[in-house]
DNA sequence: TTGATTTTATCAAACATTTGTTTAAATTTG
DNA sequence: CAAATTTAAACAAATGTTTGATAAAATCAA
């Protein structure tokens, strides 16, 4: 399947009310009014609603891979820094593309669509035997003490306090005295925080000492 | 409005389906079904599907706020281990109402419905508040060596940290050898996991040293 | 306890909308 | 001119809610 400009139009503004409303709070039609285009053009162009969100998810994920496999088999970093770099790219990448996690996130929770739940499945699988090999090499080196270590527990820890992050956003305002800041601004002081935060967790889980 | 075990049946088949389908994903007739009711029982119990959601969200959050200050107000329990306990119960109270918090986590993605935010931000900002009580007692004791800490986000941690396990159990069977394991006794080792975890993170986020 | 009366609960059917999808004609593009 | 795109209209199915009739339960005077 070919995606044109007007595919990538309309899976942005279908995407951004899937994130908003929900997949099944979100009518064909108003994703034809948000994205502009006759009710029509929707099953012309993706054939149904459910391979709308299947050729999104196809879209979104191409390509996560490779960024944090460039990183763990650059021989120059070592293990506690590509973890590091892990975390802040994972954190900059949520925080760019909020709506899509979102999606994704709801996804996850509801486990309808087969297609789905492959792709997800193996983004999160691929994922953590990276992150895997990287905690086996810095045990190697002896440079993490603990022998017991639970890298999908460690990566749920993350992945969870981000989204949850994200999700929440609204708490954080109104708790903080945040209530003035720019949504950009806002997230920008969270994303400092968060990878601060989530880089000590896994400093304290692995017994990484510099 | 006077709660019969008529509502709290029907309210619980409603809370299953809610979980696993969503709730725009679940309709009426779905519910009437499980629940083995007359569909124009719904509307009669409760007025509307939207009724019979925030009433549900009424019914699960009273006398949750309770347990934790019982804790929070016990003076011959050190900061650390009131933490420890609140952990500990959080993360029963999820295992425990699995379906419930599934709901909640895609009702605070979607934002839709006052009375359910009014109800969610009461909830997690009064939680906040009493672990913040906790974490200034422990200071002012000399236990918590940080003093940057930022509560919400360390109570973010720990509710993102719970709930995406919880969420992303199936990921969790098929990454680990836990494939034989039955749905319970698995949910007995990721609990164990999870306090010691959490307990971890509280540990280094506020610098306590036993 | 009776039996009449009112209130509450249940039911199948119907209601008006909304849903995802298709059609067939019209328009635009190459 | 032929293929691809766009359109308004229509389609059947599903949706939340209401109706009006019936059954059951509760109330109460005798």
């Amino acid at each position: 399947m070919i995606i044109t400009d007007k595919h990538i139009h309309i899976l942005q503004k279908a995407e951004e009310l899937f994130a908003q409303n929900g997949y099944e709070g979100t009518t064909v039609r108003d994703i034809a009014t948000a994205a502009d285009v006759n009710l029509a053009m929707i099953s012309y162009y993706f054939g149904s609603k459910e391979k709308l969100i299947e050729i999104l998810f196809k879209e979104r994920m191409e390509g996560t891979k490779l960024r944090i496999e460039a990183v763990v088999n650059n021989q120059s970093i070592l293990p506690f820094q590509k973890l590091e770099i892990i975390v802040d790219q994972y954190i900059e990448r949520v925080f760019n593309s909020q709506n899509f996690f979102k999606v994704m996130l709801a996804q996850q929770m509801l486990q309808k669509n087969e297609v789905i739940i492959r792709f997800m499945t193996q983004y999160k699988l691929s994922y953590a035997t990276l992150i895997e090999e990287v905690i086996q090499e810095g045990r190697r080196l002896g440079h993490f003490s603990k022998d017991d270590i639970d890298t999908l527990l460690l990566l749920t820890s993350m992945t969870g306090t981000v989204m949850h992050t994200v999700v929440s956003k609204d708490y954080y305002r109104e708790f903080n005295k945040h209530n003035k800041l720019e949504e950009q601004d806002l997230d920008t002081v969270l994303k400092q925080k968060l990878s601060r935060h989530v880089k000590n967790i896994f400093k304290v889980t692995l017994g990484y000492e510099q």
